[in-house]
DNA sequence: ACCACCACTTGATCTATATCAATAACTTGT
DNA sequence: ACAAGTTATTGATATAGATCAAGTGGTGGT
């Protein structure tokens, strides 16, 4: 490949989204190393699942571009939404233990995903034992911060609307987008899921948000007029 | 020491536990190594705590008996009773990211527990990178499962009930205790916080479910006497 | 550009569970 | 064994959000 393209090749030491992603208390040299054996930069589109649930344990997945939903069946057929997931966000560990995906992972937009494959996981983590620290950590945060913050408790719909509009607006921040307009790649029936509620609950309270001038949403775009007040509602 | 108790020193190798707790996928010279560094048995009494929200990290907990909860108080003050844990099982795992817990852990009655402090924890990690693969996957599952089935979710009030003795129920028989009849530990008040109810409502389906003889209830021992009809109301 | 479909909004009603309140049954300490 | 405090039960009422229903708007395909 002879083209200017050519030098646009990421890989992981001169990706944007390095010190959000996998190899957070890596050297530079271990970062080489990683990114030699990591799939880099698959593109796929709206709809388009990353795995499926039941499917052999594909790997430890980085989102580098695009959002995606983390879907869950369970036995009785009752499908939950675990977790919006924006760029520089680590999945796959609901194939770690069993070894068989928990969760499906489906794109809400175009996506380009970074992806280590199982066995050159297993190489890595035997190489630097630091990497397998790190994601034993990462996964404890998990643990920690799903079973503090449960978005699925039971509370005042409108808190729990505005705990996901702040926590989202942080993320988006911390990863370098705006934190105060945003595309919600939701849409209002997977909202509901999330928070459990309805679509005509989230609509509504969009709808009141919107006449109190907290925020402003025309249709999926948000923008975060009233900070302040939003904050209140989420802790009232 | 010279009496008969001397024979009955508990270690990792001989504790009945041991296919159960921190061990699992451990050859028996790395389980000796282990049972070296971890400190056995440790006797504290109803209220105690194992260690507090805030503390430093105090090292991954296996309970060997007794049973404990896990609260966690968020930044507004509100308490989320986030975990019942039975003996077999292990705890710390809210401290490794930060260094810091995120959670307490207080004996719900008379406990036993052993101890591997993170020092030595990072010692053994590095001499056994299965045992750090084998917390890895641990704290996985957990991922996996708070996230699959959030006990605060929205959903009938019977049916979480109804699902938290199931799961409970479940627990106790894969470590070998009865799962038809057994003792309550959380009151009314801790399972109405762990299930995002009130203790009043808890009380009306205990009320209700002993009526119909689905389970008998007297005062915190629970029978479980029509497990079909139990199940029939966790899915419904 | 138009049509058909699906997602969203808005309104009216219903219901499960919270809340408030009073009593009963345990615990704990002396 | 008793008193005092705590925890659990039971009842009456209020309310947030689900459900049912109808209408609106945006999107994608031909």
């Amino acid at each position: 490949m002879n083209s200017v393209l050519a030098n646009l090749k990421i890989d992981c030491t001169n990706c944007r989204l390095r010190h959000l992603c996998i190899p957070r208390g890596l050297s530079k040299q271990d970062i080489q190393s990683l990114s030699d054996l990591v799939h880099n930069n698959t593109l796929i589109h709206k709809g388009d699942f990353i795995y499926h649930q039941g499917d052999d344990f594909y790997g430890l997945i980085a989102i580098s571009a695009g959002s995606a939903k983390m879907l869950s069946t369970d036995s009785e057929g009752n499908e939950n939404l675990t977790n919006l997931v924006l760029p520089g966000e680590l999945i796959g560990f609901d194939g770690v233990a069993t070894d068989t995906h928990q969760c499906s992972a489906i794109a809400l937009e175009t996506v380009s995903y970074c992806r280590l494959n199982p066995d050159n996981l297993d190489v890595l983590c035997n190489q630097f034992p630091s990497l397998l620290r790190e994601l034993f950590s990462h996964s404890c945060e998990a643990i920690t911060e799903s079973q503090r913050n449960p978005s699925h408790k039971n509370q005042a719909a409108s808190k729990k609307l505005a705990q996901f509009l702040l926590a989202l607006s942080n993320r988006l921040r911390s990863r370098g987008f705006s934190s105060t307009e945003f595309n919600l790649t939701l849409n209002r029936q997977d909202l509901a899921l999330h928070l459990s509620l309805t679509p005509e609950t989230i609509s509504r309270l969009f709808s009141k948000l919107h006449k109190e001038k907290v925020i402003s949403v025309t249709g999926k775009n948000i923008q975060i007029i009233n900070p302040e007040k939003l904050k209140i509602i989420a802790t009232e």
